[in-house]
DNA sequence: GCAACTTTGTTCGGAGATCGAACAAAGAAC
DNA sequence: GTTCTTTGTTCGATCTCCGAACAAAGTTGC
């Protein structure tokens, strides 16, 4: 969003004492590698060691990176040590999801410091829900107990498309309440750092890419199934937001012509077979005919039927096979129309690992066009329940890391 | 493909006798605006006017840009007209259908200088189609009668899905009789230019892209029609090829989960509903209810279907209003997954204008998250039936503007 | 018609970024 | 130990691009 014009070097000059155009590739390098050295930067960026020990000065006085050692010869003087220090900073991200918030606090790399949760009717609250998601921001900053002047930014995942152009106009469309209502700027003037916002799937994806199942692909979808589905795309190792934003409505795509009517004004979409919804309502109509069920116990809520998939429960296996069918068959659309090189699943129904996945892969298999390459790189998540708002904070560093000015630490001592 | 990579100044050195960075942008420009004076370029390329006229001096001498004459004043001294010189080289483009070879000659402005064409088995005849294409390219610039030291390279398109890491390995599972073999090997040698190759949906969407009904929109797709279904998209103002260069199979995408079997392994293809095959059958078969047609006079082939609904004939009309709702189901899908400014139809269906987008519109209003926004964007290309040889000459064009020492008038007098 | 202001295009010196060569420090290899 | 490597720094040299100054050519107002 921000980035730095190539053409612009006065953008930086008065605002940063050093070097703009490499810089920040000098300290994505240190970033990625952890611990490298002078000689070994200038050999992988294909700069001049005299450049990049240039750079590195500047980098070491703000206090992003330091010197921690002396490394191993490589048959000459010994190297120092440059490590990235990841606890030189924090960050704030936020997951308001349709009916739960969520912050954490996180490292440099994507560690997190403190975490809070609560479910809450964000749809239909913004006041509440505002007041939450300062309240968790100022108790994850008093947990870790480090200076707030170190927070960089506060990344923001909203269940909602977010269009790039006015990242801070919620749609309406699929938040009717929020209309007008901004926790942003509340946000901004209480933490006084950059608020960065973007959609639930989006961030999702972000966050698998840099710490889970999407790292070093540059190409990928994530599917999220939780209340409704939606999906996230990268492309060409980016964020794939499309004309207006609202890219990734996988939940949307027909899977029936002549199916039932959906809440969008299609027929037969992927929503209506394989949402939250949907899913108790197969599961109770199956228990009709299987009241033996450990299902039947209980009220069939999706947390039990995932629960009882897991302990291997007849019906829901079913009704978890059903899905996966459905499911493969919006797969195979999005594999031959976007040939991503990995689908990553996330959401609740992830928790189901290769009970969700087999069935999956089998039906994607049988309907792409390519299939067998593809197929095997379908996967579950890593990150757990967090990923979105690890991937909010992961929006911000992303954004740091690519313009430095924006870390705390610079300018100051 | 090529690109100049900012941080690498040594790859120029040597070759190029002026500025790295900004000459391709500055010359972009001059084409982009036809005729400009050096004052306005440094304005809008937010440059210094000594740095234009130094790297204007040096695109003079190559003759791709001329001075034309003087401009009006704007309150002081009048400027000089730089025009960029559309006739200083030429570009060779040719398509390879899966039925047809075409080839076109046209200038840095893709007007077509000459234009070659026959029907032939080209899935089947590798031998025979390599001898056509040189045969064309031979006979086109022989009708052009200039030097062909002026050709600046040869783009190919073809009806399958090209991998950019090995461009010039087809696909076998496309075609399989081309296993092995080579056309480009022989441009190669033959012309002695570079040969850029690309998938033919990709290269409709490029053409339109630059000429037609896809300027200045960044994120859209471009439907090719024809034989089979096939797709190319454009995202963030490039082609979007996927992780393996099979991106666009549109043609798959499943409309009914429970439909006919398609050869690619899945049901309901939107392939089974309106390619070629389908649409004859579906006509055949309503022709026996209505043998009074003037669909029942001829041969039903695919052109007398379009040729029919073009005067209204009921019996094509029902063919064409069927295949726009199923087209639809499939567009409406792309839209809620990739989210483009606009759809562009090409192929020989397209033909029909209105009569295929407005049953094609009200489909997509109806089955779209989002949807009138977007339907309104759903158009016909703009180029007709040599859009996609008109596209592989641009992709020449594209690689040479970003890359100028492709140029052969570059270095030569 | 003339003075004052504008715009264009060129020239030239300078600032900044980056490199290469040279060097000292520190270690490896025989 | 002597010789060869590698590391990190310093210091000019080079390249790119900009800004200031200037001449040429126009416009505008009186």
């Amino acid at each position: 969003m921000t980035g730095t014009a190539p053409n612009e070097p006065g953008s930086w000059r008065g605002s940063e004492p050093r070097q703009p155009s490499l810089t920040d590739s000098v300290l994505h390098l240190i970033w990625e590698q952890r611990s490298i050295s002078r000689a070994e930067i200038a050999r992988r960026a294909g700069l001049s060691r005299s450049t990049v020990s240039e750079i590195v000065t500047y980098l070491l006085a703000t206090k992003l990176v330091a010197e921690t050692g002396i490394g191993p010869s490589r048959g000459g003087r010994r190297p120092i040590v440059l490590e990235f220090q990841d606890d030189a900073c924090v960050i704030l991200g936020v997951d308001m999801g349709a009916t739960h918030v969520s912050v954490v606090l996180t490292d440099l790399r994507g560690k997190v410091l403190a975490w809070e949760h609560r479910d809450h009717p964000v749809r239909s609250d913004p006041e509440g829900t505002g007041a939450i998601v300062v309240d968790f921001c100022r108790a994850c900053l008093t947990t870790w107990g480090g200076k707030s002047r170190r927070l960089v930014g506060i990344g923001v995942a909203v269940p909602s498309p977010v269009d790039p152009r006015h990242p801070d106009r919620l749609s309406t469309q699929v938040l009717p309440a929020w209309r007008g209502r901004s926790v942003l700027d509340a946000l901004r003037s209480e933490f006084a750092v950059p608020v960065l916002v973007d959609n639930d799937a989006n961030l999702g994806a972000l966050a698998e890419h840099w710490w889970g199942a999407g790292r070093g692909i540059d190409d990928f979808a994530f599917i999220k199934v939780a209340t409704g589905i939606g999906s996230g795309h990268f492309t060409n190792g980016r964020i794939y937001r499309g004309a207006t934003g609202v890219a990734g409505e996988i939940g949307h795509l027909t899977i029936d012509a002549r199916g039932e009517a959906c809440m969008c004004g299609n027929r037969g979409c992927l929503a209506t077979y394989v949402g939250t919804a949907a899913l108790t309502a197969r599961a109770r109509h199956l228990l009709a005919e299987h009241p033996d069920s450990r299902l039947a116990k209980a009220p069939v809520t999706i947390a039990a039927i995932e629960d009882a998939a897991l302990a291997d429960d007849p019906v829901a296996m079913q009704v978890v096979r059903e899905a996966a069918e459905y499911l493969g068959i919006a797969v195979a659309g999005l594999l031959n129309l976007m040939n991503p090189a990995a689908v990553i699943l996330g959401g609740g129904l992830s928790r189901l690992g290769e009970r969700l996945l087999g069935p999956l892969r089998e039906t994607v298999m049988r309907r792409t066009f390519v299939g067998s390459v593809a197929a095997s790189q379908i996967r579950t998540g890593e990150l757990g329940p967090r990923d979105i708002s690890i991937g909010a904070a992961t929006l911000v560093l992303d954004a740091a890391l690519t313009d430095p000015s924006l870390f705390p630490t610079v300018g100051h001592s």
